[in-house]
RNA sequence: GGUCCGGUGGUGAAACUGGUAUACACGCAAGACUUAAAAUCUUGUGGCAGCAAUGCCGUGUGGGUUCGAGUCCCACCCGGACCACCA
């Protein structure tokens, strides 16, 4: 028979990802291997990965690559005896999910129910160890009633209030926006350029927290990158505030400054078209100007109001205002670079300092004054934007500012303006009050009541849940007249200020509910009388900020958390998500946590401790999107090759924390990875190969690769783990009865050859294993197979429950506890027991075993011994003058001596060398000897 | 404009605290097996020169520090992310 060169084994099965996978999948969730018991874990390790939002097809790659990278994550710990709580849930209210379910033409309701059984289907494809026994959704009202019950928490606390503000508003979702979702001038969901609104809305005062926020982050161990970005987005300025008199008049106008250093060289004040002080201060043949330009600025988006090279625009409102310092008379401008919600809204023009300044005094012939000199000793006039000083430098033309360098200047003068009473101190902040209600349909009420005599009532907590009416006109409306004109805000509105009625704005964008007569009509919980509920729900961001607390206590319905679990099980230990939510959820989410940490409803103010954001998986070398047609879907990959060759591609493609480049090729080659491992597992564990000595190469390479498989995983390197894992492979590989026998029908003669080479085994089982040409001890093979056990969860479960029922010794534990406890880590121990024999496919899920620590991943990790895992024997470089000459294969540790006299021995280096003698001589133990000649 | 990441073979990417550049994989080439293909296996694979031993060059560009630089410093070019007329 010349068909193959070796039997195949009995029973031998080729790998089929389809049937174990799913056979597996099926057996740890009904075993509750991954479900930890909350009350009783003893080593608690929360590992949390972003929920997703389910509102498009599916899940991409990409987001597959996140929630394996976390899994990965989570396995690890739980293989290192940790009691890992892994859970997943949707996080399915919200503007993402409503637009879908309008793009599909389907009921927000219709299509939440369509996805979520699309997403947990994939998510479960996927293999992650989740618990599914605790999985939640947004959109269940046994969440959202405690998503209302924290906004009335934050209302009776007076951290949500209502305000009529100058809003974002996205004309295409027809809603209103927190500043942290609008990008770029865009609606974050759309991409439409927002417009700015008058409106009333409930907002969380998030800004009283500004400075925890900003100092707690030195104390988590988070990404950098999203640190920087929160630190930014918080945006804490100190300077002062500078009152200045305006000439014939008993105001003043206040500017914020941080460079109150440069105040002797301002030459105008310009304020913003939305400054209060517009009407009081102009003069009458003035006004028709100003009020031209004001109504015009009011139109534009803030976006719209960067012009073309940031030329400047502006007009005179005749009047000057006085410089107390050195009674200067400054004119007063408006012009639309001055910000309305930025400081006062006002701002000193210093056109020698600052560039924009600069610009509006070019544009309008004002005067430049130089009162900063810079490192490059420059005195002469500014006429020229490149000119404009904003760095370091020494102060000059400031009386007694005179000489000093400007940050002892910025001291010296804000004393100074202070003690004259000229000016306060002022902390300024880029973060804004998080604007909390949405004019949609798919989100959670707002439990809030208004009643024309007692005002804004919370719900009371036995009405709760505000149930989500279900209604066919769940459409969003958009801006809806009241009657008067639709004007956006202005200058009119700006004078009429003082007024609160929110209905003298003459609009409202009215939200989906509110044409539900059976929802808005109750009664005030206060008084008793005809009321109406409030229509707008709460955004998405609201409902993502805590749902890490509710995982722990999802079937409890007394109360949003268990606060004995939450203590036991919080802050989460490993937080893993996208950067995209730097400044978003992750805000938001210490926000929230800091509060219920003041009204003592948690013992945390910070609710994740580590944290890492994930890399962007891009596909063929850009970013996945529709519109360039490369998004991967991971269905037709898991169909393929399975959930395991995926999982381990997604992670082989780059650094974890980088992100990496999918590409079709790279999948194939995964593919064969395990199907190697595959071979060579099920063709050597049979040998039950256990009284083998290891070689020393083989030992090293052994517990080399269990110590970097660790590291690596800790670190989130997961590409370089697998590449350790290949490299002992294909050490093994040569090793193999699969290979040896291959080998033997090519090339007879072999066999001894490659046993000799490898050292590895001692006479007396060579004579044993000789004939079957496998030198792989089953040791190798069962550590082999942890170390990939949360790269390729099934594949490795399937070889192990082989290894199990074959390898002599190896028994299952009879000890009856619960799983629960036993993946606690109180060591189960292997008490003999039955041994049961390995049936592949179907047959063993009839007979599977229930007893604990049956799972490859309740196995405990590998430990490696550090001897062993160093190196003994080291290549040893020779340079000669930097440039690498020989190298020499010598024992670790040698001694300086040593090395120098082998280096001056060798050949090569005599060559190069001649007859010179090193001047001088490096070494770097077991790397390197350099001679210097 | 500001801040922060990156730039290494044909490709995705490695390289610990400054110490063998290109691990691991893909692709490609040649070979084995096969009627053939697929699959699998073997060998080779940074560039240039050479039959070869070997030599020279080589981590975006130009400088610098150092016995030694992908890694540190300075200047610049390119790509990406976040913020942005923020006073």
């Amino acid at each position: 028979m010349k068909k193959k060169q070796f039997e195949k084994p009995k029973g031998k099965q080729e790998y089929n990802p389809t049937v174990i996978e799913a056979k597996w999948q099926k057996l740890w969730e009904e075993t509750g291997i991954f479900s930890p018991n909350l009350d009783r874990a003893a080593k608690p390790f929360y590992n949390l990965m972003m929920f997703p939002y389910p509102s498009a097809e599916g899940l991409h790659v990409g987001n597959m690559y996140a929630f394996t990278g976390s899994d990965i994550y989570g396995c690890y710990k739980r293989m290192q005896k940790y009691d890992v709580f892994e859970p997943i849930g949707l996080d399915g209210f919200g503007i993402h999910s409503e637009n879908y379910a309008l793009k599909m033409g389907r009921h927000p309701k219709e299509q939440a129910k369509i996805s979520e059984k699309n997403f947990y289907r994939q998510l479960r494809a996927n293999g992650n160890s989740y618990d599914w026994s605790r999985k939640l959704e947004t959109y269940d009202p046994d969440y959202y009633k405690w998503t209302q019950w924290i906004f009335i928490q934050l209302f009776k606390k007076g951290l949500a209030y209502r305000k009529k503000a100058l809003v974002n508003f996205c004309p295409q979702d027809k809603t209103v926006l927190a500043d942290e979702q609008v990008i770029d001038g865009k609606c974050e969901r759309c991409g439409t350029v927002v417009e700015k609104q008058e409106l009333e809305q409930w907002f969380f005062r998030i800004t009283a927290y500004a400075d925890r926020l900003l100092e707690n982050l030195e104390k988590l161990d988070w990404s950098e990158r999203v640190k920087i970005a929160q630190r930014q987005w918080i945006g804490r300025k100190e300077g002062i505030n500078i009152a200045y008199k305006i000439e014939g008049s008993n105001e003043e106008v206040v500017c914020f400054t941080t460079r109150p250093d440069t105040n002797f060289g301002a030459t105008f004040i310009v304020i913003g078209p939305e400054h209060p002080l517009i009407y009081k201060i102009t003069l009458k043949r003035y006004l028709d100007a100003v009020k031209k330009y004001a109504r015009a600025a009011a139109k534009k988006s803030d976006k719209e109001r960067i012009p073309e090279g940031r030329k400047k625009t502006g007009v005179f409102t005749g009047s000057y205002a006085i410089n107390n310092l050195n009674g200067k008379r400054l004119p007063i401008w408006i012009s639309d670079f001055v910000l309305g919600n930025v400081g006062t809204g006002a701002v000193v023009g210093v056109p020698g300092h600052d560039k924009r300044d600069f610009e509006f005094a070019q544009a309008m012939k004002l005067p430049v004054i130089r009162v900063v000199v810079g490192v490059d000793g420059d005195k002469s006039e500014i006429t020229r934007i490149e000119q404009v000083q904003e760095e370091e430098g020494t102060i000059i033309n400031s009386e007694f500012l005179d000489g000093m360098d400007i940050h002892k200047a910025t001291h010296v003068i804000m004393d100074y303006l202070e003690e004259k009473g000229w000016g306060v101190r002022q902390t300024t902040y880029h973060l804004r009050d998080w604007l909390i209600s949405r004019q949609r349909y798919w989100g959670p009420p707002i439990p809030m009541i208004h009643c024309e005599k007692c005002g804004w009532q919370a719900v009371p907590g036995k009405d709760l849940p505000v149930l989500l009416p279900d209604v066919r006109d769940w459409k969003p409306k958009g801006i809806h007249s009241t009657g008067l004109r639709l004007r956006p805000f202005g200058l009119e509105l700006m004078a009429e200020r003082g007024r609160s009625d929110s209905r003298s704005s003459g609009q409202a964008v009215e939200s989906p509910l509110a044409s539900v007569a059976s929802f808005v009509k109750t009664n005030c919980p206060n008084c008793g009388g005809g009321a109406k509920r409030e229509t707008d729900v709460s955004d998405t961001f609201l409902d993502s900020s805590w749902y890490f607390l509710r995982y722990l206590s999802t079937e409890i319905t007394d109360r949003a958390w268990d606060k004995k679990r939450s203590e036991k099980w919080l802050p989460v230990n490993m937080y893993i998500g996208g950067a995209e939510h730097s400044v978003l959820h992750l805000l938001y989410t210490r926000f929230l946590s800091m509060v219920f940490y003041d009204l003592g409803l948690v013992h945390f103010e910070e609710p994740f401790s580590k944290f890492r954001a994930h890399g962007l998986l891009i596909s063929r070398g850009a970013k996945m999107s529709k519109s360039r047609g490369n998004v991967v879907v991971p269905d037709a990959y898991i169909e393929k090759y399975g959930a395991d060759t995926l999982r381990c591609y997604l992670m082989f493609c780059g650094r974890f924390t980088q992100g990496g480049d999918f590409r079709d090729t790279g999948i194939e080659g995964m593919h064969r990875f395990l199907k190697r491992v595959w071979r060579l597992v099920s063709e050597n564990f049979k040998f039950k190969i256990s009284n083998l000595k290891l070689g020393e190469e083989a030992e090293h390479l052994m517990h080399k690769t269990i110590k970097r498989v660790a590291e690596d995983i800790e670190s989130l390197d997961y590409n370089t783990a697998i590449a350790a894992l290949m490299k002992w492979l294909n050490f093994l590989e040569e090793r193999s009865i699969a290979r040896g026998s291959e080998q033997k029908a090519n090339k007879p003669g072999l066999e001894d050859s490659a046993l000799e080479r490898h050292g590895t085994i001692d006479k007396k089982t060579k004579s044993n294993v000789k004939g079957q040409m496998s030198t792989v001890r089953t040791e190798e093979l069962e550590v082999f197979l942890k170390l990939l056990a949360p790269f390729a969860p099934h594949v490795t479960e399937e070889l192990w429950q082989m290894i199990r029922s074959s390898v002599l010794g190896r028994r299952f534990s009879d000890s009856g506890q619960s799983i629960g406890q036993s993946v606690s880590g109180a060591a189960t121990k292997n008490k003999p027991g039955l041994e049961e024999p390995y049936k592949p496919g179907l047959e063993a899920e009839k007979e599977r075993p229930k007893i604990d620590n049956w799972s490859i991943h309740s196995q405990p990790w590998p430990k490696f011994d550090p001897k062993l895992a160093a190196s003994k024997q080291v290549t040893l470089v020779v340079q000669i003058n930097g440039k690498v000459r020989d190298r020499l294969p010598v024992e670790a540790g040698v001694s300086k001596d040593e090395v120098e006299k082998l280096a001056l021995a060798s050949e090569r280096v005599q060559k190069y060398l001649g007859n010179r003698k090193p001047q001088r001589v490096v070494f770097v133990a077991d790397r390197l000897i350099n001679l210097v000649i």
